[in-house]
RNA sequence: GGCCCGGUAGUUCAGCUGGAUAGAACGGUCGCCUCCUAAGCGACAGGUCGCAGGUUCGAAUCCUGCCCGGGUCACCA
């Protein structure tokens, strides 16, 4: 609707070039939209204060003017000029009402749209180290990306989903000593546990069940365990310790102790994910970077081309040269290549493999990493504009109105799996969605666990089952009874505001995908669901007289229809009845 | 100190490519089921849009400065 007003706006403006009421050269980047009052009309529009200036004509005469030119239209039932000089546009009955037929003939395709044009994007989110169960941090990032990626397909783009799994590093060490110590532990040794290694019980669970594992190669004989100790609780105290345990288990078995350890965990994260419906097309292996050795062609790709130097025996990048704030280390003194260098080579594969467009779904605490990234892409040669960055601000939970401390080290944290079984997956998604990604996001428990009218995710829902309901109790209700003229019966204020709402749900998608906001559609989807509960507690949908009965129905059927398509975006059920 | 995000109703937040009387939910008060699902609806109360300037027909929205809260500034990942 939007689109034909914009046409007819354009039109009459030409019309008024012609006519030398306006100078030629004039153009405006006006605005249409949907004013909070219905005083003000289904429509508005502000392209006659725009033009004001640059014509030197006054906006209520130029307003004017172009009333009488659009009156001419049977899109529109009234156009009036009010205040300053804004055009507000009540639309024919007819008009107004088509996109019903709209919605009826498009069903599930209502939304979509081929404005991706098949382009490929790559999302990229979750990538949580695997050193443990994901927590209700990830579940925010695990969420926007999953709708993301469905808004981003239902605009015509093909997305791949990818979770790029740092299994490989200093974290995976300090993993693999911590189920080392565990075992030592389990087979009744003394041992004292230092804070610095993973404190949670699954790291016990580990150890007991490596310990029965039947492929265990490593033997575990008395020496293995008693000549490791530990000296204190610095940081160079746990390498040291790290050390030992791979001197006394050999870097072989280290190596597929670690990698026992990262499988496990790995496909733990993969099933929590799959339980609170997200999956992905890909799992990017750090290690696999390392061992194919992709990581150093970049590397000295990056070298051939002028962008590093030695310092100190350790290699750097010049990035600062390319807009970050300083260089950075890409192999340390001691040889190890740094999380950057691995992540470097990371960025160029995935620029390598064709998509139009990557987003990045990170943490906020990630921000400073932005720079060297795209410097290090810029070095290489790859045009870093394509790629997409969303940093996602902390989510902190509440419990009877206090925070939840939250710390992955201490063991201390309330895991994905833990949320989704206490309010359910549709909860948890609805209440991740709900906010701005750049915005805290606070997540209160206690809210979202209550099956009352305090959980807005309930809302949405109901009105979907009360529209099931409704259509299911009138058994000769056919949504291809639908005529044009029945826009004619459907005169409430309430049903012109509904199918303005309607109407507007593409572009909310379109908008969602532009600014990689999936909170948008959550919003507009609680806005939908308020306009319905409200229609339909002041009218009678299944009312006596058959055409208006049709045409109510026929409305409530394309609400259902829209809150449906939105759902299905965000991943969150639709219940027939609750 | 540099950089990033934020400061809007008692609370949690929408609104931010400038637009008409700043919205919603929760919480508070008062109403609505002989009638399509009361997990619902209606009404009332509740605001110096952090502060101060600036830009203009018009600023919660843009610019500048300041104040407050959070994050981040490794040869860790």
């Amino acid at each position: 609707m939007k689109n034909i007003l914009r046409e007819r706006i354009d039109e009459a403006l030409i019309t008024l070039k012609e006519d030398k009421f306006l100078p030629q050269a004039v153009s405006a980047n006006y605005q249409i939209d949907i004013p909070k009052s219905i005083a003000h009309g289904d429509y508005s529009s502000n392209v006659a204060l725009l033009l004001a200036k640059p014509c030197s004509k006054s906006p209520r005469v130029i307003a004017e003017t172009m009333r009488d030119i659009l009156l001419k239209y049977e899109t529109f039932e009234e156009v009036v000029v009010a205040g300053p000089g804004f055009l507000n546009f009540k639309i024919s009955d007819r008009s107004l009402f088509t996109i019903i037929g709209e919605i009826l003939e498009l069903k599930n395709d209502f939304g979509c749209s081929t404005i991706g044009a098949s382009k490929k994007v790559q999302i990229e989110f979750v990538s949580a180290n695997p050193t443990g169960p994901l927590h209700v941090g990830h579940g925010r990032g695990a969420a926007l990306g999953s709708a993301l990626s469905s808004i981003y397909t239902a605009c015509g783009f093909e997305v791949v989903k990818e979770y790029y799994v740092n299994d490989a590093g200093r974290q995976m060490d300090i993993l693999a000593a911590s189920v080392y110590l565990r075992m030592k532990e389990e087979t009744g040794r003394e041992s004292t546990y230092p804070s610095l290694c993973y404190q949670g019980d699954y790291v016990r669970r580990l150890a007991v069940d490596y310990l029965k594992s039947s492929t265990l190669n490593i033997r575990m004989e008395e020496f293995a365990f008693d000549e490791v100790e530990l000296k204190g609780e610095t940081d160079s105290d746990l390498d040291n310790l790290i050390g030992e345990i791979k001197a006394v288990l050999g870097l072989e078995n280290f190596a597929q102790l670690k990698a026992y350890a990262a499988s496990v965990i790995t496909g733990s994260i993969r099933e929590d994910l799959e339980n609170f419906r997200v999956d992905f097309e890909e799992w990017y292996s750090e290690q696999k970077m390392h061992d194919f050795g992709l990581i150093d062609s970049v590397l000295s790709s990056l070298e051939t081309k002028g962008h590093t130097y030695s310092r100190d025996k350790a290699t750097w990048f010049r990035s600062a040269a390319l807009g970050d704030e300083k260089d950075r280390v890409l192999i340390r003194e001691n040889g190890a290549k740094t999380y950057f260098a691995a992540d470097v080579a990371y960025h160029f594969e995935k620029f390598n493999k064709g998509f139009a467009r990557l987003v990045n779904i990170w943490g906020a605490d990630h921000h400073g990493y932005v720079a060297r990234v795209r410097a290090a892409l810029t070095a290489l040669g790859c045009s870093e504009k394509r790629l997409e960055i969303i940093l996602v601000q902390f989510a902190s939970l509440i419990k009877n109105k206090e925070p939840v401390a939250m710390s992955t080290r201490s063991g201390e944290f309330v895991t994905l799996r833990e949320l989704v079984e206490e309010v359910g997956v549709d909860a948890a998604r609805f209440f991740y969605l709900m906010r701005r990604s750049d915005q805290h996001l606070e997540f209160d428990l206690d809210l979202a666990v209550s099956r009352s009218n305090e959980n807005p995710v309930y809302y949405v829902q109901y009105a979907h089952a009360r529209i099931c309901s409704i259509l299911e109790s009138s058994e000769e209700y056919d949504p291809t009874v639908w005529q044009l003229e029945f826009g004619d019966v459907l005169s409430e204020t309430s049903e012109r505001k509904i199918a303005v709402l309607l109407a507007r749900y593409p572009e909310v998608v379109i908008s969602a995908m532009k600014t990689n906001e999936p909170h948008q559609i959550t919003q507009y989807l609680r806005e939908v669901a308020q306009e319905f509960h409200s229609y339909y507690n002041a009218h009678k949908i299944l009312a006596e007289d058959t055409r208006l009965r049709n045409a109510r129905l026929s409305l409530i059927y394309c609400i259902r229809q829209v809150l449906v398509n939105g759902l299905q975006l965000l991943d969150i059920s639709a219940p027939r009845s609750m």
